[in-house]
DNA sequence: TTATATGCCTAAATGAACGAGGTATCTCCC
DNA sequence: GGGAGATACCTCGTTCATTTAGGCATATAA
């Protein structure tokens, strides 16, 4: 159905895109995905962290247990190189595909 | 997966959207899709028919029998005033969205 | 001390899309 | 006549991401 949130599948590319700079752990990602999006995309819980979960798997990111800055215990992820080509490569494919939408729509709701 | 296809939740958008001009049966429509995204967007037989039952069970589309300019039996659809204002909604709900993803995504493959 | 924010997690249910199958008709060509 | 290929419809089983709704623990501010 959908409801309100996010459109499947671009979930993935948007952990690993914030996640590129410096290592993060999970509450923080989501944070930073809802905050740097001003609301629009929330990410929910029970998707985060099965995402997290199945990008690890995939050997698309790594974990390690860490200390926040207020010093809380925290899973921090980092990309690994594979995921850092997978981010490029859905990256592009979400840019064509998002214009191709995009202009097919062109003056539906404008 | 995804694989290589749509990113779900963008079909019923797409669907409503191709018919809003003019009634169109299910097959013509998966062409005009395919065909006015360069083939970018690839609209599965077994995604697209399921979608249009979908649609038409909740009211935004509605069907009746009729012929092709070829003389071919084929289901047509057109969009229901409930459909209209359901593309709109989507449309609209589409662009933000996508917009924030792109905002975000900025520099990853450019 | 109690609520709120941080931080992690899982399990059941929903439902969309994929892949692969099936039927039937029509046209074109050998 | 007979096949290939396009048109046109459909369904079924599987996969898989997301939602909803919980649970647990610690820290801090009221």
């Amino acid at each position: 159905m959908s409801g309100s949130d996010l459109f499947t599948g671009t979930l993935d590319i948007l952990i690993l895109h914030t996640v590129r700079g410096a290592p993060l752990h999970g509450y923080a990602i989501g944070k930073a995905i809802r905050d740097r999006s001003e609301g629009i995309l929330s990410v929910e819980e029970g998707a985060l962290y099965p995402a997290l979960h199945r990008l690890e798997r995939k050997g698309l990111l790594e974990s390690a247990w860490g200390k926040t800055e207020t010093g809380r215990k925290a899973k921090f992820y980092r990309v690994t190189d594979a995921g850092l080509a997978h981010l490029e490569a859905e990256a592009e494919r979400w840019a064509e595909f998002s214009d191709a939408v995009s202009t097919i729509l062109e003056g539906v709701s404008r």
